[in-house]
RNA sequence: GGAGAGGUGUCCGAGCGGUUUAAGGAGCUGGUCUUGAAAACCAGUGAUGCGAGAGCACCGUGAGUUCGAAUCUCACCCUCUCCGCCA
């Protein structure tokens, strides 16, 4: 969400930035919302203007009263009542206008940082950087379920009856490697200076609106039957609930955060549930990385955390690559964001696993996120996020990479990271 | 889940329908005094948002009553104490 003042100022630039996202239909709402906004203040003046009279007139009264005059206390309340009816109008207008305006600056979306590349959809998006080699195996890797099988790693059969498709169960060694993971994850986070937390995993609609729009609520959001309450679908929900409506002090920034959660996803809509697979499910579990920090340091930070992304992922001998969304696949809110994608040697190509994106200012008004500088300035703060990891994706890219086969037995390699988390042991067979 | 108490400015805390433009402290800032500090005294300082400004809004949140609400009514949220239930 972009400030009102600046696209009535800068309405051309804003429009500029939309084009540039290929949203041409968007290009009414700056007009649109520069009109509100003025109305808006023309209501709001007048409504004020009546405001004050009546706050003088009702201190008339009360003196009046005081002195016993009764009569004259009498004719005065008239005067108001004369006034009362515009007031009343006035008001509801105040607040339909506000809402209004709101909803149309939530649809505006935020400048894109200069250096992302103009393009209209993720097909346009551009790889930057390749870690590690892309091997292919000579012998066939099976499906990632099929893998996990083979360990008696996974019984989707008996979570289809129990849960419905799109649940699972992990078990033993495959289960232990997804906790492994999201330890490991969560040191690796702690070591970098991040904050561990475990936030709640339901939150209240109050919440829920201000993190998403209703669309993808409702292909979202899990909400619990006959309470103000919804799963959450990444802990980025709670862990940015913290911040609504707060001043920081400036000094206590940089706030770095890392969370752990299950996250819940009703997936409706698009792609769906995967049948076979757990590439994307109901319910998974996910180790994240918020930053809020000033705004001059946001870059930083946004390259920061996707690096520490490609380095947990390299020390699990992972290949990645980070892939930039072009300015038509970034989500309105974001300025800047890269794509951190594994090796996947079944499928000969790379696939999504971390998504790091720099929010620049727009979470922070939408949300009223601000800081309180030491020389009493008062500012949105900048947000950042990005996946440490999600275990159940990671561990299709984990189990294909670092699969051994001898010609009778598969094996799967430890890394060297993950063997404390996994009582010592270097090879699952 | 039940009963009771309570949510007021940076903090403590008064106010329970009309000079409250929120008392009084504490804190903070400046000053006097002092070799310096403390103490004392004097003065200043009261969140935040909107507005060019006069001003408007804001006393947990939302609605309502009233000429006028921190103060009354209703709903909700949260905190504390006790009881119940429970991993």
């Amino acid at each position: 969400m972009l400030d009102i003042k600046f696209v009535k100022e800068n309405p051309e630039l804003v429009k500029e930035n939309i084009k540039k996202k290929f949203k041409d239909s968007k290009l009414p709402l700056v007009d649109e919302a520069i009109s509100l906004y003025d109305e808006k203040k023309a209501a709001n003046s007048r409504a004020d203007e009546l405001r004050a009279n009546r706050n003088k007139l009702s201190k008339q009264i009360g003196a009046l009263m005081g002195q016993g005059k009764k009569e004259e206390a009498e004719d005065t309340k008239k005067l108001v009542n004369a006034q009362a009816a515009e007031l009343k109008e006035l008001e509801v207008k105040e607040n339909e206008l506000e809402t209004k305006l709101k909803e149309v600056m939530m649809k505006i979306p935020n400048i894109v940082d200069p250096s992302v590349p103009v393009g209209k959809s993720d097909e346009d998006n551009v790889e930057v950087t390749k870690y590690g080699e892309q091997t292919v195996p000579d012998f066939e890797i099976p499906y990632h379920t099929d893998i996990m099988a083979h360990f008696n790693g996974i019984d989707k059969e008996a979570a289809g009856r129990v849960a419905g498709e799109g649940f699972y169960y992990l078990m033993g060694d495959i289960a232990r490697l997804h906790s492994a993971v999201t330890a490991y994850a969560r040191d690796f986070m702690i070591d970098k200076g991040f904050t561990y937390c475990i936030p709640p995993f339901m939150i209240r609609s109050r919440v829920v609106t201000g993190v998403m729009s209703f669309e993808e609520m409702d292909a979202m959001m899990y909400k619990i039957e006959g309470e103000d309450l919804y799963l959450i679908g990444t802990s980025e929900h709670s862990m940015i609930g913290k911040f609504i409506d707060t001043m920081t002090p400036e000094e206590n920034l940089p706030m770095t955060l890392t969370s752990y959660s299950p996250c819940f996803r009703k997936e409706k809509g698009a792609h769906g549930i995967e049948e076979r697979g757990i590439y994307r499910i109901h319910q998974f579990e996910k180790q994240e990385m918020i930053v809020i920090c000033k705004p001059e340091e946001s870059m930083e930070w946004f390259n920061k955390m996707w690096n520490y992304s490609v380095e947990l992922f390299r020390s699990m001998d992972i290949p990645v690559r980070t892939l930039e969304c072009c300015t038509g696949d970034l989500a309105d809110l974001k300025v800047k964001s890269y794509d951190i994608e594994a090796w996947s040697p079944k499928q000969g190509k790379y696939f999504e696993v971390c998504s790091c994106s720099n929010l620049g200012d727009a979470q922070a008004r939408r949300l009223g996120i601000r800081v309180k500088g030491e020389d009493g300035n008062k500012y949105f703060a900048h947000t950042l996020n990005n996946t440490v990891v999600a275990p159940p994706r990671m561990l299709i890219a984990f189990l294909e990479n670092n699969l051994e086969f001898d010609g009778e037995k598969y094996r799967v390699r430890i890394p060297e990271a993950l063997r404390p988390y996994m009582g010592g042991k270097e090879i699952i067979e």
